[in-house]
DNA sequence: AACAATATTAGAATGGATCTAAAATATCTC
DNA sequence: GAGATATTTTAGATCCATTCTAATATTGTT
């Protein structure tokens, strides 16, 4: 049993509050829309439409502050795998990703999978902040 | 002596009769501006105002047109590094980049520099089509 | 030169994301 | 808990990169 069975209203609500974040009901709504069911990767019109199907209407603006609100509090990662779409990642933990490019499909590698070596010097007075890995796959010829 | 120096107008033609495409002039104009001073990354906007820079005004659907199609003929190779802008890079040969996320500067890592193993399992059906890697830079705190 | 095929273009349309400012809600102070 | 204050939410407008449209121009072929 873990502890979001055990106490399935106040974990949504510690997490807002840990990032500093008025837990309103939008925000209870969505976090429990993105964090209930392990790690997941939407983007704002599929957590939108989510919202609208679980009969909870949240507004489109709300939508998409909320995502940027928990992506600069760290509860989120946004990942850029193609132009024009923004995606959030509820694993912040190190990993990269697998995108099938036919579906948009993504999912994660673990970091102890997959290793990068051989990062070249960084300038003076910059730093790596993240090294962003993505698989691209297509249908085999 | 390259031979660029020696043909400086048969380079652009032969580089896109090689990729099946009629030799326009707008298109050799951006096959100029594109390929004619070693590796670049560049979003159309860029291109567009370079080209007008250049007393050599092309519409900014020829730009996108182009810019495409080049990509897909292979001569170009696009890259996502944030969601909503696209940058194409005269690089196409295996290489990775580096990302200076303050200014947006883009520098690329040759593939004998920095290596990606572990690569998991990939589906029946499907192959690898490429690895990217996106080096993020910060400034040191 | 004449014809068919392909390219270019201005401007409209699209679509994702952000902004605005007014109404609603949350928090704080007493 | 009431009232004052700060923060959120929202609908709709707006922005901006990119694509589309369909009319015109250019290119390649005979």
């Amino acid at each position: 049993m873990t502890i979001a069975d055990a106490r399935p209203f106040a974990e949504p609500l510690d997490r807002l509050k840990r990032a500093g974040l008025r837990p309103t009901r939008q925000r209870l709504a969505l976090t429990r829309l993105l964090f209930g069911r392990g790690d997941r990767h939407v983007s704002a019109e599929q957590l939108h439409a989510e919202a609208k199907a679980a009969r909870f209407v949240v507004s489109l603006a709300t939508v998409y502050n909320t995502l940027n609100q928990f992506t600069r509090a760290g509860l989120l990662r946004e990942v850029v795998v193609e132009a024009g779409r923004s995606y959030f990642d509820t694993n912040t933990s190190d990993h990269h990703h697998v995108l099938t490019v036919a579906t948009g499909s993504l999912t994660d590698i673990p970091v102890g999978t997959l290793a990068v070596s051989g990062v070249p010097k960084i300038p003076e007075g910059l730093e790596v902040e993240r090294i962003d890995v993505v698989v691209r796959l297509r249908p085999r010829v």
